[in-house]
DNA sequence: CGTTTTTCCGTAAACGTTTACGATGACACA
DNA sequence: TGTGTCATCGTAAACGTTTACGGAAAAACG
């Protein structure tokens, strides 16, 4: 007889962490889904430790016996209970991706997260383990999420994205001492920690760079606001090639905004209405660059004609967009890749000998001329 | 002393399901970073029935012993063992959606599924439910790791999407009897399952309507290949649609492609080369279409002056393109919200009154006129 | 005051694993 | 034959929960 929770006069309904709720009903019935390692052993008739050393590969058990009992495995459908095994073990055998929604994503995410994830996921399951990407509301940043996920021990390790300048996640996890690895930098954290970020600084100059080499000197830049660090990263490369080139920077040519089309629709106008207009524009985001470049159209001005426009982080929209839109281009599926190892490397069981750790790296973006500028 | 499976001599190494691997070192160390039920008890000298039955809301537990033990819990930062629980309950309290990169996907994901995946973690987390994006990896169509998944128990029901017209996932799904929803229909499984899709069929129908009312006669339809459900209900949409206006299904403006902006560039061309030169293209995704008017810049036509460009599915990109996309809004988040309630309701534990589960609901499309068109 | 009911709590089993430990033979060797 | 080694396996505890059951004390009732 499930006791229902809500039947509970107000006042000593308990407010528990997390919620609990009711108990879902065990599924498929009769036919059960799969075996436990009790039928392999009574099917066998041996013991259940002999069923699951067997399974295990470990060395102490009858080459021939491990034969049936793989045999029976497979006839018998078995596959371990995930929960059984990481009670046991202390170890869920999967690692969490926090994918969080900006509070300014009214309608879509970003797509760019899904070729790191692609290498992410290949590098794990090379070693066993699941990844599994866990939603937030929109809006709340996270913090509540991955509380949950580390305390529920739900993952044994998490890979953060859209680091912040200043990052309480990142605190978190290192006071918590619980195993993480970040996609981007962050100020935050005094110990060190796996993170893999792109050259943004590099990138914002060698754009500022290629715009001053063909002519351009008043050069605006639109950036994500909140305070993803990338931004930071971006726009400090940006003045600093400004001011190589002796150029002085117009704030009034630097703007931020949401981090999508409907921001950088919004913010372009009112770098283009600076008494100082701009010959060029380079944009940190694809979504906004599109935005931006809706902007100009309502206004008259042709990208690749009456103004230069550079993007930072590339996609097919870039490629596709006409005119066809250079941009800077990261290698997310490697990059994917590399964190996964780079996390890997950072826990004692999949470490190889001691010292190997891997932390801080910065990959470049490449340059892809196109027609926009 | 952890043994190393890598150290057996090759003929013995066993293919267990699935491979074990080394065992994840206990993370935290000293400071745990959360306590169990057994150190609340023994904190507040009570036994661990107690403590479970007031952090459950039993009704079986004084007043004031269930303050005692919340405030305990609070203090020592009490968070229940994930593993544990889902081990005795015999239920993970988590949902999984299927995520799966398509083969042509070679750089970007779909967007798409952001919003959807919104609606759905908040309407999941109202009953305290967690959702899990489980990835997979590209061209393996999800199978294998369905199968683990509910194999291995790691959650309690499935969200499946991008369905096929023959679907095996939904067919295997019936047959173990575990729970699922999908979003999109399928004509697999005999049974009934609950099932949202939007109304493809109409869009395509209501797409061409339109365009001939508007003087147009030979419209091409460019549709992803694979056999992804929608694009055949979409194209049903747009025959029957002809058909009733008297216009006979030309074959050479029906093209597939793969479902991206490499697809619509790479397929747009066939059609504008038929010898009956379409005057209008209806394309069934968005970034398809964006691939397509690549494609059409190229050959000097300009969407909404010397051609008539419908898109099916609605994404920022066709607001902020130029020309902008009259295209046919789908309210993914509602969705996500409708799917997840129609999944509740078919789990017994979550079900209210009999007799209430929610079956194939198909949602329209409401139509956005801009400019391409 | 005796009996019955109610309230509250402790006990212990169970979920499916993994693994430390010990037991049993088989075998080798002196 | 006695002793030691090795291969193989069974036993049982443990991981952190939930929950059926029963018991003790308090309350209610006659």
């Amino acid at each position: 007889m499930a006791y229902n929770v809500n039947l509970l006069p107000a006042k000593i309904v308990p407010k528990p962490w997390p919620e609990r709720q009711p108990v879902l009903a065990k599924v498929g019935g009769e036919k059960s889904l799969a075996s436990s390692i009790h039928d392999l052993a009574r099917h066998l008739n041996i013991s259940i430790g002999t069923v699951s050393r067997a399974l295990n590969g470990r060395a102490d058990v009858n080459a021939d016996t491990r034969q049936r009992v793989l045999a029976a495995a497979k006839q018998l459908n078995y596959a371990p209970n995930q929960s059984g095994r990481s009670l046991r073990q202390g170890a869920t055998h999967s690692i969490a991706f926090m994918l969080q929604p900006h509070p300014g994503d009214q309608q879509y995410g970003e797509p760019f997260f899904i070729p790191f994830l692609i290498g992410l996921q290949g590098r794990l399951a090379e070693s066993g383990l699941d990844l599994t990407v866990v939603m937030g509301a929109p809006g709340d940043y996270q913090q509540e999420r991955l509380r949950r996920v580390v305390e529920t021990r739900r993952a044994d390790a998490v890979v953060l994205a859209w680091t912040r300048r200043e990052d309480e996640r990142i605190d978190y996890l290192l006071e918590a001492g619980f195993p993480f690895a970040t996609l981007g930098r962050s100020r935050s954290g005094g110990k060190a920690y796996p993170s893999l970020d792109l050259d943004f600084e590099k990138a914002g100059a060698d754009a500022v760079d290629r715009l001053v080499a063909r002519g351009h000197r008043r050069i605006a830049a639109i950036r994500p606001s909140l305070n993803l660090n990338f931004g930071y990263l971006f726009l400090d490369g940006y003045r600093k090639a400004l001011k190589r080139h002796g150029i002085e920077v117009d704030p009034a040519l630097i703007a931020d905004g949401f981090i999508n089309e409907a921001g950088g629709y919004q913010v372009t106008p009112r770098v283009m209405l600076a008494k100082n207009r701009p010959t060029a524009i380079i944009f940190n985001n694809d979504a906004m660059a599109l935005g931006g470049c809706k902007a100009l159209a309502e206004m008259g001005i042709r990208p690749g004609h009456d103004i230069a426009v550079t993007v930072i982080v590339d996609t097919p929209l870039c490629r596709y967009f006409s005119p066809a839109l250079t941009a800077f281009r990261p290698s997310l599926e490697p990059m994917g890749w590399r964190l996964a190892e780079m996390l890997l490397a950072s826990l004692p069981a999949f470490a190889g000998p001691e010292g190997t750790r891997i932390l801080r790296e910065v990959w470049p973006l490449e340059l892809i001329v196109r027609d926009s500028d």
